[in-house]
DNA sequence: CGCCTTTGACCCGCGC
DNA sequence: GCGCGGGTCAAAGGCG
């Protein structure tokens, strides 16, 4: 056997090789058989080609060398010649042990110089034969170890596609539902109600949102005593709309993977006694929230979930925009509960909570920006537990697709992109200077910057990419347009408010049916109408406020009317 | 009168 | 353990 190098396997082609690199190969090694490596010894270190200098190369005449240690075994040489780290020794008589391995169909390639007596070699050689039978097994074991491997990676790789092809049927699944949910809303023109509302009653379509959200309270399973427009008169109309409403409530809640939970939950929250809002999947424990259908039932997938989900709850939208008032209209309905001075910044930071869902977990801090007076920071916290007015739906999909862009890469689900439009996600991802991600904040954030003049053409370029990833990428029964206007639809079912709140809709958006025009016109509009639009920041802050979980948030909340009246924030 | 804002106090987490 | 900073509470006052 060789001495002073280790012996080297190819697994390819089975031959073996002498490496000079130390490596105790216990396996192979008989260190009972006395008779072995006393004979058919090479001796390497006078091989001029094999002992290439390297001094590390034990021999037998060193102190180094030890019988049945072997210096290196490895299996995958990346250089099969003859090198430093691997010599093929040449032995001018063939020993035994080389026509037993040859017998066996195996080609060590190595052929074994012997320069000891020939009376000692058969028993030396049955000795090695022995020596090689159990390196051979060992080989076979190894490689079929390596083709269990093989195996298994395909197996995972066939698992990992089968995930991938659920997710794609569910968002389909998810954008068809939404569709059909739209189009029938569309034909008993419950839209058009919803749209024009019945301002006399108080509140148009806001009031008409808190309509629909009532349904939720007067489920028998939900027991408040809050909500105190619980008394407006039910017309057949509303019951068809809260029909409805439940009804895409379920489909939305079937295609919830995670179900998200943006609110605090820490300790202060939990164990609070002293009346702080609770989130309602808390307080109410049959709240649907917690019903919500889950399709991943994997051990794995809920542990997952429950170990990133302090992460998701403290995930922040920070949005940047100018603005010469106190706070910016986003649409929604705030209180401000307090206002401290930050540390770093001379203005004061104030502190406001969403008012427009009685249990609305939602905060926001609007801070002016240190370096520039008129830029206001606003930074959203939490996810709504009600229904938003159009104005914060307007663009709701940024702010899912904000949080998603965060929380990408960490959470499993596909809740995020469920929930946000996909549009708006590209528009997001590829415009690094008007989103960024923070993960030195105490809390994830993602910063979106409306600061920038030239985000507005960002933007326009990101939805024409979108497009073109919609193109080749979706099924034939679902054109792009579709998905767009879809998105569109489904993120504000109240598309004739819009015009109200000066933002002008692609034609694809109608909600009375899908239209198909072509794409550039309807980004043109659209990207028009953003960048044009005044209101754009606002409602686009507005959005914000719908922060990760909007969808199933929305059809799962069990907030009551806003009790008090709007403040200075929606003026 | 009811709701909102203001503001000091309090709680909690974190770093030293 | 202490101090600091962030976040929230709640009483008091203001406003419509």
């Amino acid at each position: 056997m060789a001495k002073g190098g280790g012996l080297t396997i190819d697994p390819d082609s089975t031959s073996f090789f002498i490496t000079n690199k130390p490596t105790v190969l216990n396996s192979y090694t008989e260190p009972n058989h006395p008779s072995r490596f006393k004979n058919d010894i090479i001796d390497i270190s006078t091989d001029p080609i094999c002992n290439s200098g390297d001094e590390d190369v034990p021999s037998p005449a060193s102190a180094n060398w030890k019988p049945g240690i072997v210096n290196e075994m490895d299996l995958f040489p990346t250089d099969r010649n003859c090198s430093k780290e691997s010599h093929r020794v040449n032995v001018k008589k063939e020993s035994a042990q080389d026509a037993v391995i040859r017998s066996l169909g195996l080609n060590t390639g190595l052929n074994l110089t012997t320069n000891t007596s020939s009376e000692k070699s058969n028993e030396d050689d049955r000795t090695n034969n022995t020596s090689n039978k159990k390196s051979f097994n060992e080989l076979v074991a190894l490689q079929a170890e390596l083709d269990r491997m093989s195996v298994e990676n395909e197996r995972l790789k066939v698992l990992l596609n089968q995930v991938k092809d659920n997710y794609n049927s569910l968002q389909i699944h998810f954008a068809t539902q939404m569709q059909h949910q739209q189009t029938r809303m569309a034909k008993t023109g419950i839209v058009d109600e919803v749209i024009n509302g019945d301002k006399s009653n108080g509140g148009g379509l806001t009031r008409q949102f808190m309509d629909l959200h009532r349904v939720e309270k007067d489920e028998p399973s939900h027991t408040s005593s809050e909500g105190g427009l619980r008394n407006c008169s039910r017309s057949p109309m509303k019951d068809k709309v809260e029909l409805e409403y439940k009804k895409q409530k379920i489909c939305s809640s079937s295609s919830e993977i995670i179900q998200l939970d943006l609110d605090k939950s820490d300790s202060r929250n939990g164990n609070s006694t002293t009346g702080r809002e609770d989130s309602p999947d808390q307080a109410i424990p049959g709240s649907v929230l917690n019903k919500t259908p889950r399709f991943t039932t994997s051990r794995d997938a809920d542990h997952q979930h429950s170990e990133t989900l302090p992460m998701i709850r403290k995930a922040r939208v920070s949005v940047r925009a100018r603005s010469d008032g106190t706070t910016i209209n986003d649409g929604c309905q705030w209180r401000k509960y307090g206002q401290k001075m930050a540390k770093g910044n001379p203005c004061p930071r104030a502190y406001y909570r969403c008012t427009m869902g009685a249990s609305c977990p939602v905060r926001k801090q609007v801070q002016r920006c240190a370096e520039d007076r008129s830029i206001l920071i606003t930074t959203y916290e939490g996810n709504h537990n009600h229904p938003l007015p159009p104005a914060a739906m307007a663009t709701a999909s940024y702010t899912s697709a904000a949080a998603s862009m965060l929380l990408s890469g960490s959470m499993p689900s596909a809740d995020a992109l469920m929930n946000s439009n996909i549009l708006a996600r590209t528009a997001l991802s590829s415009s690094p200077s008007f989103a960024t991600l923070s993960a030195s904040a105490p809390f994830p954030t993602v910063t979106l910057d409306l600061t920038q003049p030239h985000n507005a053409s960002q933007f326009q370029r990101a939805v024409q990419g979108q497009y073109n990833m919609f193109s080749s990428s979706l099924p034939h029964f679902m054109s792009a347009p579709q998905v767009f206007g879809q998105a569109l639809q489904n993120q504000s079912k109240y598309v004739g408010l819009h015009s109200s709140q000066g933002i002008e809709l692609p034609p694809f958006a109608s909600s009375n049916q899908i239209h198909t025009p072509s794409l550039s016109d309807a980004i043109g509009s659209a990207t028009a109408a953003i960048t044009a639009d005044p209101n754009f920041t606002a409602a686009l802050v507005a959005a914000i406020t719908s922060i990760i979980g909007n969808v199933h948030s929305n059809h799962s909340g069990n907030s009551t009317q806003p009790t008090t009246r709007n403040n200075n924030d929606n003026n």
